[in-house]
DNA sequence: TCAAGCCGTCGAATCGTTTCGATACACATC
DNA sequence: GATGTGTATCGAAACGATTCGACGGCTTGA
């Protein structure tokens, strides 16, 4: 069943029914209602690949993601589904496995399937400014860094201040009396991670207190409970004295905590912990974990609608930088 | 950049360039080579529109998925994009909400994008032999049970014996001690759902154990901390005097400890819990929760072969059960 | 009455591939 | 030298949509 049949059906030419389908052009209301009605009764789809050919674009959505389980990222995606969706598009996703380039890959993407837009999300990229024109379709990087300094006006982005959240954590549990204060984080062989971004806010709030940096109190560790774990049974072990732990996100945080309360320690009476994220998980977590809250599903909402908008024809770049915010739910405590 | 190009530029006939990319007919070394090298050269990618409009068939594999964000199936999703992707072909998910047709939403994206195969994942489907077939296409259900009786011969599937599943956590409480178990999972108005599977193991554990199934002691929750935080809630305040709660999910396991504990009861020692599915969270969890293990990653892996190897024309349609696992970890304790 | 203008419609060309039938050449066979 | 058999290649016709230029018939005003 092709638009051919649907014209002859109807009885009349091939234009006119396409012409319909896309509101387009002047066609008389009994001639509209007629073709409709014909269309409705057989079921007709238009094939979006002829469509996408002549037109030379599709109206598919990719969503190139850097570890779909994550629950953080898992929860975006979730809201850039319904929303893309909610435009009439499909949504097409691609994880990006480590090491692999991801403007290269959504590059393929887009001469294979001519994609319509591209969200970027999660990671950091080392991708300098022509590389990112080279796309050639509106993109929006969501929670990304980008190691090069790339002229912010070259593209959009959704964020929030990774060095001001890191440093609003760090400074609370300093407010709080500690001063043996841990981190836990990801810390690739590159600059400007989100890890290292948080370090910095990390680095910034001891010293504006006057607290010396001690890099031993710093642990690599991946996004994930185990790695959480297994690097705060490090740290304990070095018996360094700490009385609080600030983790780059929430999976490490009950990782972490996991590791404190198994070795008879309680939180936060023997070592307060904050996380980063505002998953849910860590809110049900026993106890329930302080965290850094990112607003992840507005963030998604809006990457979807700035993407729409530049699709839309809109030129001007935006980026948005979201507040984030410390959630106190009793993971931590005074000291003195 | 199209096949007309390089087919020009490399001084050989379109479809020579046709024959090279697709690795068909005969084509001289000579010849495959200096095309090759053109299409390397010029960074060539064929237009995958044009392709799947004259094959009236396209390479993408859809999945359509009810809750993303479920850590579940976020971990199964992964593994399934990780697959697809291996075989070459892009991956296009749609969440389908409640209340919409899962498959009617499946056939318009197969007619638009003449899908290659389809891989439903989760929830409850209310279809008859006939509108399964209907889809054209091969597809797999994974995770998913159906209300209406379904020759299995016209469909391949992916899951574990829920019923069974339910019944070997309930006999391990019952083994424990426990006489006045509870349990926790979604019940909608429907037949035949996850919930009513797994509660009818529940139910048959009680049985043959000699104790009588209490009502009362069934709570109806949504799969997610939250929910199982006040369903727990509820079930406490009414005085029951459960000693342990069997949850239908891990999420649900979550909040239902969260219940217990913050009530200031402990688990195990008041309290014996265990959940289902065998997220990392649940490990992590303090105490870490025992729970009813899916395979889910090889499941997921089973799920994309079973598709390809439809696809690739095998006819006979495969059920594959996965035996589920129970994971003692410390959250139950023997009672008297 | 006729030219001008508009409305509704049509058909043909086009998008970038795949694929089938045709062709051209080299070489062996009789 | 005519015929047959491969091998390597080519061109043209699809696939199913969009879109532009053309056209027929109607109204309108001079």
């Amino acid at each position: 069943m092709n638009i051919k049949d649907i014209a002859k059906i109807s009885g009349v030419g091939i234009s006119t029914v396409s012409r319909v389908l896309n509101n387009s052009g002047v066609v008389s209301d009994t001639t509209r209602a007629k073709v409709l009605a014909i269309v409705k009764q057989y079921n007709y789809v238009p094939n979006s690949n002829a469509r996408n050919l002549k037109k030379t674009q599709s109206n598919t959505i990719a969503l190139m993601v850097k570890g779909i389980s994550n629950p953080f990222f898992a929860n975006m995606i979730k809201e850039v589904e319904r929303q893309v969706h909610l435009r009439g598009c499909p949504l097409m996703i691609q994880q990006v496995e480590d090491g692999v380039d991801e403007i290269a890959a959504a590059m393929q993407l887009i001469r294979e399937k001519n994609l319509y837009g591209v969200i970027f999300m999660g990671g950091t990229y080392d991708h300098s400014e022509e590389e990112f024109n080279q796309l050639g379709v509106p993109f929006v990087l969501t929670t990304i860094t980008t190691m090069k300094d790339v002229d912010p006006s070259a593209f959009s982005s959704v964020s929030i201040d990774d060095v001001q959240s890191a440093y609003k954590a760090t400074s609370y549990l300093i407010s709080l009396g500690h001063r043996n204060i841990c981190f836990l984080a990801r810390f690739p062989f590159m600059a400007n991670t989100i890890g290292n971004r948080r370090l910095l806010g990390y680095k910034k709030a001891l010293e504006e207190h006057g607290i010396e940096y001690d890099p031993a109190l710093v642990e690599d560790c991946e996004y994930a409970p185990s790695f959480g774990f297994a690097a705060a049974k490090r740290l304990l072990s070095k018996n360094l004295g700490v009385t609080a732990m600030f983790a780059a996100s929430d999976a490490i945080a009950i990782g972490a905590a996991k590791a404190v309360l198994s070795s008879g320690l309680s939180i936060p009476g023997d070592v307060s912990v904050v996380g980063f994220d505002g998953i849910e998980m860590a809110e049900y977590y026993h106890p329930s974990l302080d965290t850094i809250s990112q607003p992840g599903v507005e963030m998604a909402h809006v990457s979807v609608e700035i993407l729409f908008d530049l699709i839309a024809g809109e030129t001007a770049n935006r980026h948005v930088v979201f507040e984030s915010m410390l959630v106190k739910r009793g993971s931590s405590r005074k000291v003195n």
